[in-house]
DNA sequence: GTGGTCTAGACCACG
DNA sequence: GTGGTCTAGACCACA
């Protein structure tokens, strides 16, 4: 269900960290689902459990999932606090900026970005529905 | 011209390498063409000279830029055109779902954050005519 | 500096997150002044450079310290996001119940909490003015 | 009549252990008293039935509390008076050093505490007059 | 069996 | 020399 590429000089656990928030950011993982557990995740992605232990602690630090002890670890109901509406838009424009300036960087084009990603969002909508 | 964020995880020399590259496949920079010095380009990403050095030592090595001593660094010939459409589509799927992740964690839906893009589409484009 | 006990349950990255939470909070640390290097603190209170390393890396993580790359780590400016006053009040009142809620359950009476919290602050101010 | 707070790391057992020992150390509970059953503590305290249950086996090796099967938990005697101001002391300092860190963090000021500590004190010493 | 803590030690990125 | 990442493996708290 993740993929790590060890050769990729991003972290490991930055990119499970990614992989699990793509994940639920594209409903793969489901609110109140259960994760792989600590062990099991380290088996499938060949990686130390304590790489794997890691993530979870920072995506438990971030509110973005809920570990109980002796259980497992679950994606939470997201609490956006509701923000501003005026310091969402902010914020998103921000974020578009920067998105817009890395995708220049590494070449791609506004245009195959978009299709990229709405191409993405229309497969994974696809196979959960 | 070249774009770095100390925010990613990504290490900062894998970032300027994989930017060097890229300008070099795109013909943003030419062969022959100097690439900015060390420190100007420590300078203007505001990294650390050693590293910008670091990451044209491994060009070198790697044949795709040539050092003249109290001359600069130049851009050598390309190496890895074949590669570059498989790879290019590869990386921009990568990058897509570090933007979708990146959007998720932060509250933005995909709609939101496509639309913001789109809406910007005609100004980027209008910078590069 | 400080104190690490590691007969105590309490976990020792707990603890020293603790002791240095404190140590700004009483001005003991100052703003903008440097920690022990990793290594360094590890050396000094016995204890794993990891477990140091975990402890910056989540007081970073909360804006309290900030970590420069090879160079070290150092208190920052607290940014406490101007909080509404009302918030903060009710936050205040919130923290106290708890404080005199976990009080009474360890069996100090609120006259002792106050005095020695009192006499700490003054203890703490004596020595730096 | 006990307190548990599981947003502390400090271990739940920990936690418990010296709770009960506090409340017998201050008569609370008095000698040859029942303890609540391990199921009720429990239920009230939102913790596994294991939990309590090595809690009360932990006490009873130690000699502090009695089992009887089939009928309950019940409090022995106290070997640790002798301890006790000394003890008491050494734990309020290390509380109020952990009430003057959260609010640190928190961006609470310790003066800002203390008068609202003071201002609960009355109400409280009323609930127990 | 689940996650959490800690250690020891290797190697890397950065200044 | 600084902090960061990762591993392997031990032991603990909790259900």
């Amino acid at each position: 269900m993740f993929y790590i590429n060890s050769a990729d000089a991003t972290p490991l656990y930055a990119q499970l960290t990614r992989a699990i928030q793509f994940a639920i950011a594209t409903g793969k993982l489901r609110i109140g689902e259960q994760l792989p557990t600590v062990r099991q995740m380290a088996v499938d992605l060949k990686i130390n459990a304590n790489t794997v232990a890691k993530v979870y602690a920072e995506l438990e630090r971030t509110g973005i999932v809920e570990t109980r002890r002796g259980v497992g670890t679950f994606v939470c109901a997201r609490h956006f606090e509701a923000k501003q509406q005026r310091q969402h838009e902010h914020e998103l424009r921000d974020f578009a900026e920067r998105v817009i300036a890395e995708a220049g960087a590494m070449g791609f084009s506004l245009d195959d970005l978009v299709d990229q990603l709405q191409s993405r969002r229309k497969k994974e909508l696809k196979k959960y529905v």
